[in-house]
DNA sequence: CCCATATGTATAACATGTGAATCAATAGTG
DNA sequence: CACTATTGATTCACATGTTATACATATGGG
């Protein structure tokens, strides 16, 4: 039977990928979101505009793009056009701040609020159908993980970015 | 001090969502690739055009297109893209299956060959390093985990897709 | 006050993700 | 053999990721 996980001298080796730790994360972030995409669609909301909502919905305070694009995870391009699309669906408000009007503050309109109140109730129970396949427990761990290996590879990044 | 993790009747729940599985698995996995991403672009490679050549690599046979999409875990119409990329960049040869000529058949070009007996070395190396900042071991255990997750949750989603 | 620099957003350009539609070739059925 | 359904692959349309760049406003010296 032949080794295939072995680097044999003289050949370079690869691991067999399905087990590279990129591949991983993705694979099951992929049939995580599986779970989530449709019931999301259904209310016309992506991925990354129900990020936004959320981070907007979580903040006591109007946040500035900055702020939602550092709670979202976004990049700033992606999320400057994601909050065009917000704005033209009148789920979110941009206002020039008053003291630094190179800020925008961004907050939920009331029909945002409508539409979270009726979205998270569905997404809540689709992560208990989550936590129920695989452990709440087990999942509580899993995530300790993964931030801790976040923060063992940022760690030497420079810190800052 | 405030409950944050309980939900109260009448309102809506939202987990603080740092603490989600879709954004932890996003963020781990953006921490990971910050590692090999310039790596691969001063080879001229992105993440899935190598995902690519790996998969062909790690191939006794030409793969016809549909095999490489499962094992890349890319889209037909990325991969489609993908390939012509390739082709014109003359890392990968695509042939007519003369069985079924519905499919295209896949194999790397001496080219690609050398160029992946370059870039492995130097991936692998930043591979050690993670490893070394995670540790090994709970980085196996974390792979793990991650396959028990991903399988969990495509149980129920109709096996076939 | 003027300038150089830094900072917050937005745009541009290109590659990829995602779902739907298309097209060619094959397989099944009558 | 013709007809239809299925399959492998591509293309389309649109949203996002990613990097580099541009633009406006602020900030800190001279």
């Amino acid at each position: 039977m032949t080794d295939l996980t072995t680097p044999r001298p003289g050949a370079h080796h690869l691991r067999p990928f399905n087990q590279s730790l990129p591949m991983a994360l993705l694979r099951a972030r992929e049939a995580t979101m599986r779970r989530f995409r449709p019931h999301l669609a259904t209310r016309g909301l992506t991925e990354q505009r129900w990020r936004v909502l959320r981070a907007l919905t979580s903040a006591a305070e109007p946040l500035d793009v900055g702020d939602v694009a550092d709670r979202t995870f976004l990049l700033a391009p992606s999320l400057s056009r994601i909050l065009t699309d917000l704005e033209g669906l009148g789920l979110v408000h941009r206002a020039a701040d008053p003291v630094d009007r190179r800020r925008a503050l961004l907050s939920l309109t009331e029909d945002s609020r409508r539409l979270v109140a009726r979205v998270a109730p569905e997404s809540e129970a689709i992560y208990g159908q989550i936590e129920e396949c695989f452990g709440a427990q087990r999942l509580d761990a899993l995530l300790a993980d993964l931030r801790d290996l976040e923060d063992a590879l940022t760690e030497f990044d420079g810190g800052g970015k």
